[in-house]
DNA sequence: TTATCAATTGAGCAACTGCTCATATGTTGT
DNA sequence: ACAACATATGAGCAGTTGCTCAATTGATAA
């Protein structure tokens, strides 16, 4: 059943309402949460937080193809969480968001202490 | 290609290896992430930071079925996120874990200033 | 008991995701 | 030019996810 509501008066849940996150907000939260929803792409990115690396030797490190590796990057790179550069054969990669960084430091003290 | 290394030296991967995350530490922290990496659960997790809350009201709220919430709801139960107590014909769901709060803050943070 | 409403649950489905595989592109060296 | 190798990319597929719908369970009141 929608738009209907039991213990809470109207005037309470608009209240409430008000309270909560805006609906684009709470979508961008969920979007950049997702991106580290990914066992992949969490190995990406602490791997990366040590240094530039080859996608090659990113993929030799995390034991996946170098295409599997090259998607996610290019994934990455759009949201621009990644960077990279050339340097003859080989393209390497560095990170380009501190935040996101941040983010996944808060999130591995939680999974830590529990 | 899997396996092989091209700018790093065997022994500076092993080195690498050592210094990145265990694969059941970064598996926590993805399914950690991917919890609220869904736009449904994070906007009932920012509803019920507010209070306590029933089912119909979050649905109400949220303007879904009590269904769809209900299903998520059984989802962040099992993971501890939520507890919920019966009162009359109601089902009132509040937080059960202030780390996961936490880091939806420092989300919040991250989406904010950019 | 029966009726009624809130909540739960299972089955099924459509959309999404992350990979593989094949192919294309870029760069260096011969 | 050509070969060799690193990377990028598109198509397609299998597994997952989040919902709907229908049926069920739980609780209260008549």
């Amino acid at each position: 059943m929608k738009g209907e509501y039991h213990l809470l008066t109207r005037a309470q849940a608009r209240k409430l309402s008000r309270k909560m996150i805006q609906e684009d907000t709470a979508t961008q939260l969920a979007e950049t949460f997702s991106v580290l929803g990914d066992l992949t792409r969490v190995r990406m990115l602490d791997a990366l937080s040590h240094g530039e690396l080859c996608v090659c030797d990113l993929a030799g490190l995390l034991d996946m193809t170098s295409s599997a590796i090259s998607h996610q990057l290019r994934y990455l790179r759009a949201l621009r969480l990644v960077k990279s550069r050339r340097e003859g054969k080989n393209a390497l990669y560095s990170l380009d968001d501190e935040h996101i960084v941040a983010l996944f430091g808060e999130g591995l003290k939680h999974v830590s202490h529990k």
